[in-house]
DNA sequence: CTATTTGCAAAACGTTTGCCAGCGA
DNA sequence: TCGCTGGCAAACGTTTTGCAAATAG
């Protein structure tokens, strides 16, 4: 199709440009996340780069997806890999340091004017807000203790 | 001290309400995550349980803390306990179902009027919010699969 | 032909579970 | 005394790493 031709040329000219060699597994990646709207964990893109490709390892794929956000061509969520325990049971939103996993509190009381569309997606009453950003401490490299 | 026997007083009252047995472990969880601000992970927990008490295992307070969290003492924080990619590198905010999973995109440009505080806490500008509630799918039971 | 990259296997990491001894009521 | 609980160890799932073989340029 003119529409793979297209993609192939994105992937080699990206290739390229980060000093990549164009493997067919790179490929099959590059192709599984492309428009892809899901938000896949690494299973959810294996299961699609193996319809593509059934040979390639789940392990090329972590790898690839990795490389594929440490070039900025896809982006990594991370931000709360560990279980943490919030003391205060009242409902409120949460400022979390993408960089140091310091995690603040909006006193909870703490009226958002969340847009409309919100309701589109589901019910926020029950669950809570994440901000996630850098903290202060962080950007200024004055911490004391990373919390 | 005066605030030791209050806090003892209201572990017991927690522990009969729960049908649960006083143990100094539980007791010197209790005493680690009241007021605690911290939002601790395990590991944060037994820093500070087990300078109260040193022979406690960490098993313990992982289960005492999932034991409190399932009586509502305490609240656990999920809610993306995998790395997921995103394959749209734009910046935009995410709704996040805290059953199933799925990942929503707001638009890129959605505007979030944020109360003044969030300046308090940091830097806003380069990361992302993510809005944790209970999708469509999931209030009305009608889910096709779970993404 | 060479350096990169893959696939395999095993390590690492955080979390959970099964079991028996020991403690609280 | 009885049964709940804690500690140990081992299982578990996900992610990362080391290495030899395969492959792109």
């Amino acid at each position: 199709m003119e529409n793979d031709r297209r993609l192939r040329n994105a992937f080699e000219t990206d290739c390229k440009r980060l000093g990549w060699k164009c493997t067919i597994q790179r490929f099959a990646v590059y192709c599984a996340v492309q428009g892809n709207t899901e938000h896949p964990s690494v299973d959810m893109a294996c299961q699609r780069v193996q319809k593509m490709l059934p040979g390639i390892s789940a392990d090329s794929v972590y790898r690839i997806l990795n490389d594929f956000s440490a070039a900025g061509l896809i982006r990594r969520m991370d931000g709360l890999s560990c279980v943490r325990f919030d003391c205060n049971t009242e409902k409120h939103a949460h400022f979390i340091c993408a960089q140091c996993g310091k995690i603040a509190d909006f006193p909870p009381h703490t009226r958002f004017a969340l847009p409309a569309i919100t309701e589109s997606f589901g019910n926020m009453r029950d669950i809570e807000l994440r901000l996630i950003g850098i903290c202060h401490d962080c950007a200024h490299g004055t911490h004391n203790k990373s919390a």
